[in-house]
RNA sequence: GGAGGGAUGGCCGAGAGGCUGAAGGCACCGGUUUGCUAAACCGGCGUACUGGGAAACUGGUACCGAGGGUUCGAAUCCCUCUCUCUCCGCCA
């Protein structure tokens, strides 16, 4: 969520930041109306103000009279008639507040200086390290796979539905592997403390990400309103956090999730859905950092760069885009996609999202810190992304591993977990 | 699931319709003293919104878990909800 104080004071700064997103159609109007009804509020505040403050004085006469034994009828009623003006006021009032905020929430954040405008065919390559292999007679994951009995995609679709995949055998312990790789290496090479999460979550939570109110048909919903299944790690470990004040020398604070993770994905089928490509249900190492403001820059590097040292241990080609405004995602500044080379289906795979969201979720969350003792808290800065997510590192790993005969190459790092080299 | 207790500032903790933004303590900040540290003493010390001001600052309003109600007036009385603690039952 924005400050307020750029609708009244900033509003070119929003202006401009939804044109570089592509969104100044829709949210134009949206700000128009904002301005207006910010106006209205203030106007409202002070109407009521006054007559509270009058009361007040009114109230204290009252008491001193009655003290002294006078006459107090005139008074009450004069007091009681200020009354009821105040509660015609505030009705007003906390009406078009929930307005205000209502529509605040449902505001983008704005991308940074050095991010490009536009929609995603000006997302550009900034990095990218090792050589893709070349896709001839290389099948895709699916159907080695399933031939291998590491994946069995039927029996996910029958006993959950399609996009639920059953792991089997090494496939299983594949997934368990990799989750101890990624979590081993951010704890003890990176720094981060490891955490474990419920994998359900308050509306509040949801909220505070950003995850609602827009999106919530992408969510699964607990019937009766008890909660919902979170769509990643982000959610409930940003969220620790939510309305503390943390210490200076707590900066920054990194932590790391392994969760299931649950997303619905509507509309969404038809395109890039096979095998494990697309799917409702799916694990994910989370990275998680607070910062402080003028250190969130170099903390989104820091934190793309642990994402990216899993993929070099992993020994699969990748490239590190950065995310023009009308591609990155509703809460972030400023996005960072890892994707790996897929030679079996001839396709970079989005593996991991690093973002730096500025103030934005803290805002929503308030969550601050306390520059120094004594200091007025200040809104923290917040980044997380995936490091990394499965199903498709799965998919990159047997397609990007493949030999002739169908077998599979495991790199080093993680053949002690695995306890093989290959796999067929 | 049943029965009770509780929720007050960064923390602990008083307060029981008006004189309470809230005693006292801890922590923190500034100062005095001190060979250093500690201690002692003095002073300061909440948040948000809103008005005025270039700013320092200053006027107002609100905030005692959340929301509603009673009242001229609510931290205090009433209702609902949330969380928490204790005990009983059930269960992994």
């Amino acid at each position: 969520m924005h400050d307020l104080r750029l609708v009244r004071e900033q509003m070119h700064l929003l202006r401009d930041g939804f044109a570089r997103r592509g969104k100044l159609d829709t949210l134009g109007p949206i700000l128009d109306r904002l301005e207006g009804l910010e106006k209205e509020r203030r106007a409202l505040i002070t109407a009521v103000e006054e007559r509270k403050a009058r009361r007040n004085v009114m109230t204290q006469d009252v008491a001193q009279k009655k003290r002294v034994g006078e006459d107090v009828t005139e008074l009450v009623a004069e007091s009681r008639s200020v009354g009821a003006e105040i509660a015609r006021l505030e009705a007003d009032l906390t009406a078009t507040e929930s307005t205000v905020h209502g529509l605040m929430l449902e505001l983008p954040n704005i991308t940074r200086d050095g991010v490009p405008a536009g929609d995603e065919s000006h997302n550009a390559i900034v990095r990218s390290w090792g050589t893709p292999r070349d896709a001839t007679g290389v099948r895709p994951h699916w159907d080695v796979a399933g031939e291998l009995g590491i994946v069995d995609l039927a029996r996910g679709a029958k006993i959950s539905g399609s996009g639920f995949i059953v792991y089997r055998g090494l496939g299983a312990r594949l997934v368990r592997s990799l989750i101890n790789l990624m979590l081993d290496t951010h704890t003890s090479e990176h720094g981060y403390e490891e955490t474990w999460v419920p994998l359900v979550v308050n509306r509040t939570s949801m909220t505070g990400t950003g995850q609602l109110p827009k999106f919530e048909d992408d969510m699964y919903a607990l019937h009766g309103d008890v909660g919902f299944l979170i769509s990643t790690a982000e959610v409930p470990v940003t969220n620790l956090y939510r309305d503390e004040i943390l210490d200076a020398a707590d900066l920054p604070k990194a932590l790391t999730a392994y969760s299931a993770c649950f997303r619905k994905e509507a509309g969404a089928a038809g395109k890039d859905t096979r095998g494990l490509l697309r799917v409702h249900e799916f694990d994910k190492v989370e990275l998680v950092r607070y910062a402080a403001p003028d250190e969130s820059d170099a903390e989104l590097e820091r934190l793309s760069g642990h994402a990216e040292a899993i993929l070099r241990k992993l020994e699969l080609p990748y490239r590190v885009l950065l995310l023009a405004a009308g591609d990155t995602g509703f809460a972030s500044t400023k996005t960072y996609d890892l994707e790996v080379w897929a030679p079996g289906v001839g396709k970079w795979l989005e593996v991991s999202s690093c973002s730096s969201f500025g103030d934005f979720q803290a805002r929503r969350m308030n969550i601050r810190y306390r520059p120094s003792p004594g200091e007025k808290p200040r809104l923290v800065h917040t980044l997380n992304g995936s490091g990394l997510a499965l199903p498709r590192i799965i998919a990159a790993l047997i397609e990007h591993g493949q030999h002739p005969d169908g077998s599979i190459a495991i790199p080093a790092a993680l053949q002690s977990y695995l306890g093989t080299a290959r796999l067929g």
